[in-house]
DNA sequence: CTGAAAGCGCTTACAG
DNA sequence: CTGAAAGCGCTTACAG
């Protein structure tokens, strides 16, 4: 099995000026499809180019343009399908306007984090993308970054001492999703409902409770304070916090979790007391993950179209790189609720 | 809201250069940690590198050095966890090798696929990672690719008409983990085993085919023709066919899956004609998607570990960039057999 | 140990 | 309409 030994020396400009017997500067406008260029001189170029193979070596022309074709996209966890499907929407819109994406991978790490940007930032991106790693820090996140790359923060807060607005921020509504699914749960009849899952800290938690709070006191319910209940947001944890719920008497008949998966490990530990979630128990998810439509029962679930969330930060950094000086921005993008099963009505007394 | 406007000009190694009284020359070195540099020299540079915040332009230093720092990695569908694992996975090795990773997402068209490779290549990756599209052709690939880029292809065969072998290839070792399932079932007791799902023309259900023929034949059972069921690789299909399983008599007792996605499909059609999946019909998929662990019943499946996968493939070609002209070579990633309920033994008459 | 000079592959005023 | 020249930000022999 012989390997094709590849010619070494790429084509370049010179090689297709040389070739057809024009300056190279004639060449490059031909690439960049100037209208000056003579068309029968063109089509002598156009052929070289291809009798040739010549491939565009965009580095060379950044360089010399001081421009940037690529935008850095880091994710605190693409093994996730949640940032894998947003980042497969923001590298669909990045690569229809002809960038490139860098991408960078933290595992929810601050340091690696660090690296990362450090890292990226050498490649000279026109912009980055970051959903930054859990307890990430905005000033040593922008020391990596520098004051010459736009930076665009999905998904979480990064906390900004500083006051100013540094960056463009697109987050979903989590206030919103939250009010849904509870609004939803008290139209089914509920009056006992509780939130459960999430640690306070953590700013999508604190914003999930206050769409649940405001719906809760829109509708004229009293919240008990044992009603809010905290666990690690997985499966497992959530599972092991599931007594707190009955602590009280009377009980919650419904919960609105901070998130699927929480609402999974609920579903588990319901059902390991001899609870049937989805008939004796009514609760809701957040995320619409790919098991929430095939679990048993399915989760009643809030979306969030992690997809288009991709394509919108794409959409927003590019703009940016178009108004590098107009006021930072902070969008929230849309959710809607997901009605399944999980989600009954009261068992009648 | 102010934005902190961006001071524009970027710092240089002039600039640093300048600030410190050296050349440029003396700056370059510091910055590759020559050991030429005198240390009280490399102190003063050192701290005006810092003092400026300047940072490395290695589009210009890979220029000049006609190096390069990137790899593509062009995958089929990021939303699909597997890939998303597998990108992942190799990022992650990548970038712990000192590259970039330049994303490419194809969602399984041929037609994408030319485009983005077309568009990698011009940003000079060193080399490509390639999960090709369903229906890719290798010479337009290469076409794209260039004799200058080393190629991985990752997971599907590239049709090879030329013969000689110019790529690098990395599969899993399909033949193997069919064989594994086959053995389990036949462990168990079952004697009638079909092969379901998967179109007869794509690699690798030829190889898993390979693999199941070679457990039955070693076992000295004749494969029942009927027993080899064609279906398109989705669920919707699977579940659609399941009534081919029972068109013999006697029927089957247990099926090999094609993969996970058919797996389920098939129990779903197993219910609907009131079979009972893990009960009185044995089955296995091939994958070990997220689902599979959760589905009722838990499906026994052939996990292949997407993310090892990654970080192996960005060895590969890494290894390729060290050693250029040595033969291409084609490496088989190990599986393994993951059990669960769905493969009970067989129903006693 | 340090600097002057040339050059990586492009683009862009500026002449003509 | 086309070419000569300078330059993007680096690196690397080569002198000294």
């Amino acid at each position: 099995m012989p390997r094709t030994t590849p010619q070494h020396r790429k084509v370049t400009l010179a090689d297709i000026a040389q070739g057809c017997d024009v300056s190279r500067a004639t060449v490059s406008l031909v690439l960049r499809g100037s209208p000056l260029v003579n068309s029968a001189t063109r089509a002598r170029v156009e052929a070289e180019l291809k009798r040739q193979g010549y491939v565009y070596n965009r580095a060379a022309a950044n360089l010399r343009r001081r421009t940037s074709s690529s935008i850095g996209l880091v994710v605190n966890d693409l093994g996730n399908p949640f940032f894998a499907e947003f980042a497969a929407g923001a590298d669909e819109a990045l690569a229809r306007a002809g960038y490139v994406t860098l991408l960078g991978n933290t595992g929810e790490s601050p340091e690696r984090q660090q690296a990362v940007l450090t890292s990226l930032v050498e490649h000279g991106p026109a912009g980055i993308i970051l959903s930054p790693a859990e307890g990430s820090d905005g000033e040593r996140v922008l020391a990596a970054v520098g004051m010459h790359t736009p930076l665009l923060v999905f998904n979480r807060e990064l906390p900004d001492d500083d006051g100013t607005h540094r960056w463009d921020t697109l987050e979903m509504d989590n206030e919103h999703g939250a009010r849904l699914a509870t609004e939803h749960l008290l139209g089914l009849g509920h009056r006992r409902v509780a939130f459960f899952g999430g640690h306070r800290d953590s700013s999508s938690v604190e914003q999930r409770r206050r769409g649940y709070l405001g719906a809760m006191r829109d509708a004229g319910l009293a919240v008990d304070p044992g009603w809010l209940i905290e666990s690690a947001p997985t499966r497992l944890e959530a599972a092991r916090q599931t007594g707190a719920l009955f602590a009280r008497d009377p009980a919650p008949t419904a919960a609105v979790c901070y998130n699927d998966a929480v609402a999974l490990g609920l579903m588990l530990g319901l059902t390991r007391r001899g609870r049937r979630p989805g008939e004796d128990f009514a609760l809701t998810g957040f995320d619409d993950v790919a098991e929430a439509s095939v679990c048993v029962p399915p989760l009643t679930t809030v979306a969030v179209d992690p997809r288009g969330l991709g394509r919108r930060s794409a959409e927003l950094i590019l703009q940016r790189l178009g108004n590098p000086d107009t006021d930072t921005a902070y969008t929230i993008a849309p959710v809607r609720l997901v009605v399944r099963e999980s989600s009954c009505p009261p068992a009648s007394p």
